[in-house]
DNA sequence: TAATCTGTTGCAAACGTTTGCCGAAAACGG
DNA sequence: CCGTTTTCGGCAAACGTTTGCAACAGATTA
């Protein structure tokens, strides 16, 4: 009787062997297939399988990627799992590995650019490419990474890297051009944390849009992508006067609108509100959130099957995906029209 | 000059063994530096780090779980990561897990039992052990997947299997007699998934709570956790002629309270709200929501730990969370009391 | 019929660690 | 100063795969 060896839960670990012995090839053959199953005889290959199943035999990844080099998984750095901006795209990044055979590791780095570093350090070794999610990092930092693991970043485009970005500067110009639009001469952009690119993009596509218009566009941050922050700057934006906001979140815009509302200045009645993301809440709060749709779970597919594709070629691809404003009841006429204005009135108006 | 395999990046793979080249030691020796500090000579060992530093050396984890059997992965398993409910939990997880030297695998099953068994037997091989979070399979399917890997339940009580559970009865009960306290005699529970224990939980408690204090409790459902499932059922709660409601979860609460402002039904003038879970958005709708705040993040800590202590001794505990009812104003009194009357008006009502 | 090719399988060397065992040297006890 | 213990480091065998190479049989070609 052969001495088998048990792991920790006290059944027989099954492996490449036992197949081998129980079906009377080789290991070698046993293996073929698994990995390379058309260099097998057919009668062969169904006998293996056959005892393979039986038996309950698991290829050991681990040993597996000890000799190919390939360990299967993938890292998903994400700056906060608990910003509901995230986890559509986790998701779709993994059920889309999982679909390719891949399983995905999910950090959250807490907005904090030393974290992440370190988090995609841990990481390199252990997976075959790293999805970074709207980093805080700089650039040079970056640059030194890729050079131990395979990188894909999401939200950002930095010359020569992988990337996928949802076209935010395009939705930061809908945004602005839908306000100006209902008559609002004078913006504000609450601005998101420092090291955003989306952030910097944001900026700088709203205010060329209110420039080319002759409006007004103040920027107040930078701020935390939380409701807290949108919340304390309420009384910095009624300050400058503005009566259109743009956020540079849904979190913060909505944080605004509750802040707005306990103070009893009426949406979109004096201030009209812009938000970014489009997260499931925006649906929830009264005024419902007027915002700019991401197709985030289309951008977690297409990161990850540019990180799996990159090996193949050197190429270097960046993926613009679309986005879409989608308007809501927290926007409405400028100031300076009869508040009970129609979007077809304000479009005659603004024409005139 | 020594042949150097070269990686992916194109960069020179230092393992163990030019370390010990290096440092003029034998590999034990460098091995036994990282996980056996205390058998090395101070001496040697800090030469061993030095060298280790300098060629910038990082333990190959697929050669350490290939012998040691120790992956220093777990695998986290939710419903729905995009269920605002599991990203703090999750979170959590990771950050506790990460602390201890440990990466988390999350997987999502779609609210599905089948997928969720494939996923355990997908990452059984690959990880120490797996917290399955408010799983949705029999009991007998996870007693079946604990023989192939350390199993940690979240939200389910399994007797013999370690299990982390919020004492979401608790929760049900403080919910139910606080809306008896307003004076509400006809209460709706509105069911929440099948094969959910937490939902048979809550209806248990629900219902007895009711019963003992005289009062009718209609169950809905089954219905899918999400939003559209509660604003889908507000026609069904409102037939019912009852006045107070309690949710599975925050997100049907919250859809419920949606499609009763549509029809403007007054809330809580004419129907009261309770919800279970305290998400983020809870606090942002209006009225904001009254629920029953479950410690999601403690949990996925405690959760860790259990799963990380589990191979030191043949302990099952289960750990019982406390719950409490954030009271905010999605409830108030009972229909026959004055509209405006205060909860203290109403608690002099109710003992006399 | 000999030479070549093709398809299938076995053999054995890796991959980068950990760890039980053993010997050498140092430290200790009497 | 001798015997015993302790500390330290080397040796080599694992762990479960993959994969280049070689062997062999049968089919194909010239």
């Amino acid at each position: 009787m052969p001495v088998e060896t048990l792991n920790e839960e006290g059944t027989v670990a099954v492996t490449i062997r036992d197949v081998a012995r129980a079906s009377g090839v080789h290991i070698s053959t046993v293996s073929r297939t698994f990995s390379a199953p058309h260099l097998v005889n057919p009668e062969t290959r169904s006998r293996v399988l056959a005892t393979a199943e039986q038996l309950g035999y698991r290829p050991n990844r681990a040993a597996r990627a000890l000799i190919t080099g390939r360990t299967h998984n993938i890292g998903l750095i994400v700056a906060d799992i608990a910003n509901p901006f995230f986890p559509p795209l986790i998701k779709a990044a993994e059920t889309h590995a999982r679909r390719r055979d891949y399983h995905v590791f999910v950090a959250d780095t807490d907005e904090d650019p030393i974290v992440e570093a370190e988090l995609v350090q841990a990481l390199a070794k252990q997976v075959d490419g790293i999805l970074l999610c709207s980093p805080r990092m700089t650039d040079d930092q970056i640059e030194l990474l890729r050079r131990e693991v395979p990188l894909v970043v999401i939200n950002r485009m930095i010359t020569g890297l992988p990337a996928v970005v949802m076209d935010v500067g395009q939705g930061a110009r809908s945004a602005v051009r839908h306000l100006l639009d209902l008559g609002h001469r004078h913006l504000v952009y609450l601005s998101g944390p420092r090291g955003s690119w989306t952030n910097r993009e944001i900026r700088r596509a709203a205010g060329a849009t209110a420039r080319a218009a002759g409006a007004e566009l103040t920027v107040l941050g930078p701020h935390q992508p939380v409701t807290a922050a949108g919340a304390a700057a309420a009384g910095a934006v009624l300050a400058t006067g503005a009566t259109g906001v743009l956020a540079y979140n849904d979190l913060m815009a909505i944080g605004l609108l509750q802040a707005l509302q306990d103070r009893h200045v009426p949406v979109p009645g004096q201030v009209s509100v812009v938000g970014i993301d489009d997260i499931a809440a925006s649906e929830l709060v009264r005024p419902q959130l007027t915002t700019v749709a991401n197709p985030t779970a289309a951008a977690g597919r297409a990161a990850v099957d540019m990180l799996l594709q990159q090996g193949d070629d050197g190429s270097t691809a960046q993926i613009n995906l679309h986005t879409d404003l989608v308007i809501r009841n927290s926007t409405g006429p400028g100031p300076f029209l009869p508040a009970g204005a129609t979007t077809a009135e304000v479009a005659a108006y603004v024409k005139e």
